[in-house]
Order: structure tokens, then sequence, then C-alpha cells
DNA sequence: GAAAAGCGTAACCTACAGGTTACGCTTTTC
DNA sequence: GAAAAGCGTAACCTGTAGGTTACGCTTTTC
């Protein structure tokens, strides 16, 4: 939780969310030395929000959101006013039924699948 | 988001969540002194995660969740792939109209809507 | 109206987060 | 194999977050 404080590393977490990326290039786009930018990288490492792979001489860094799954349950007691993600999950099932009822009678629709 | 990053602070708001407290309970939850917690109470405020209310000598404090709303749309790009918030969007539509479709069909179904 | 209760603020101190420069290690390149 | 590319780490400096004590201002209480 600490980890997304601070505003460098938020938007390195945005980067990531691209796909893979090299320490080089994340330390490309922001002003501050590139030795900073790596101590950043070291404290998303420890939280286990990025995962790091040593590729030749150069070291990719990978999004791991599943670290971020806790910090939105947490969240969930205040949004919504209580058993958020409870409800979410009931939400997703009424529409995966909802699809295959709607499968059953029309072919048409297959196309808004990849839509919604 | 820096004011969710002090455990303090996110105590606070989880103690908030049950409904409004004076600054002295608050402070008393806590094992350090009490100016410190007023300091923590006056950064929620700045922050509008809380809002305040001058009752007779004491101040109430109450939740004000809009704020971490915003947080959790910001986390919805990453616990979703991408368009989380879209999505969650889509979904409630896709229920409503689910709901509408079946109240039409059958009346036994309203005894679900408070449940879902 | 004096005392006590309830809070906020100011002044001060300390730990640490975040920045920089200097340096060293591995891997690629020519 | 020497040079360069790509990163991490160490050492150091500074601002600030978070703690404490001291103090002052209302409002209740007796």
């Amino acid at each position: 939780m600490q980890a997304i404080a601070d505003p460098v590393r938020r938007e390195i977490l945005v980067m990531l969310r691209g796909g893979r990326l090299s320490a080089g290039r994340i330390a490309g786009h922001f002003r501050i030395s590139r030795p900073a930018v790596s101590r950043h990288l070291r404290v998303l490492r420890q939280s286990g929000l990025v995962r790091d792979e040593l590729v030749g001489r150069q070291r990719l860094y990978e999004l791991d959101a599943g670290q971020l799954t806790e910090l939105a349950v947490w969240l969930g007691q205040f949004v919504r006013p209580r058993g958020w993600e409870h409800r979410l999950d009931a939400l997703e099932t009424e529409v995966y039924r909802t699809r295959r009822e709607r499968r059953t009678r029309s072919a048409a629709d297959q196309a808004k699948e990849n839509t919604a």
C-alpha cells in the first residue's frame, strides 16, 4: 500500500500495463536520475507489484496486479456500503446467464460478445 | 492517495465506517498522543476523505467515501485487464435490462431484486 | 464565574523517503 | 580482449512526515 503512495511508482505501474519494459526504457520516461528509478523499481519488486527477469544485459519488468486486488478489496468496504465485491460477483453471474439465454435465442448477438 | 498511505489514517477510516465519532474517541483507540491523531484527522480532512462538524465542545468526524471512489477507479485499470470500470458499467446496464425483461415475464422475481 | 472537559495548533526533534554522484558487475559488440 | 551498454548498489545529503510536550481557545459543569 505504501508502494503506490509515490506518484513515480504509480506511473511506472501504468507504463507496465502495456506490457514488459526494460529498466532503461522506464527510467527514460522520467526526469529523475536512473538510479532513483532503479530504487523505485526495487520497492515495487519487494512489494510484489512487479516481477523482473534478466534477459541478456537488460532487466525486464512485468506487472503483477495480483497484489493490487488486495487493495481493491480493502477499498470495497468503502466504495459500496458492504459486500461490494460480493455484489460484483453477483453482477458477473447475472451477465453470463443473460448471455447464455440470449445466445439460445439469436446468433446475431455473438458480435456483441467481444464488444461487451 | 497519500492520505491512505499511513496505517493510522487507514484505521481511522475503518473506525468511521460504523458512523460518526468524536475526536476524543478516535484518539482513544491509538497509543500515540492525542495531538498526533488530531493531525492525522487534519490530513484526512484536507484530503476530503472526512467531514467534521462542531457539536458543543466536541468535534464529530464523518466518513466521506466519495474521494475513495476516485482511487477505486484508478485501481480498475489493473484489477481487470483494461476498461474495467467501463465493463462494470456495461455489467450494471446489462443487469438492469435483465431485471426489466424478467419483470415483464414474471412478478415472482421481485423478491430477488433486493437480494441481488 | 471558576474549574474541568474537549480539541486544535505551534514549536521542536528524529527517522526515513527520495534524490544525487560515484562505482562495480555482467553481457554484448567490434 | 577491450570498449561500451545496461543496471544495481553504496554513500551521502536534504526535505518532510509523524511523534512529543506545551499552550490556548471554547463549551460545559457545579
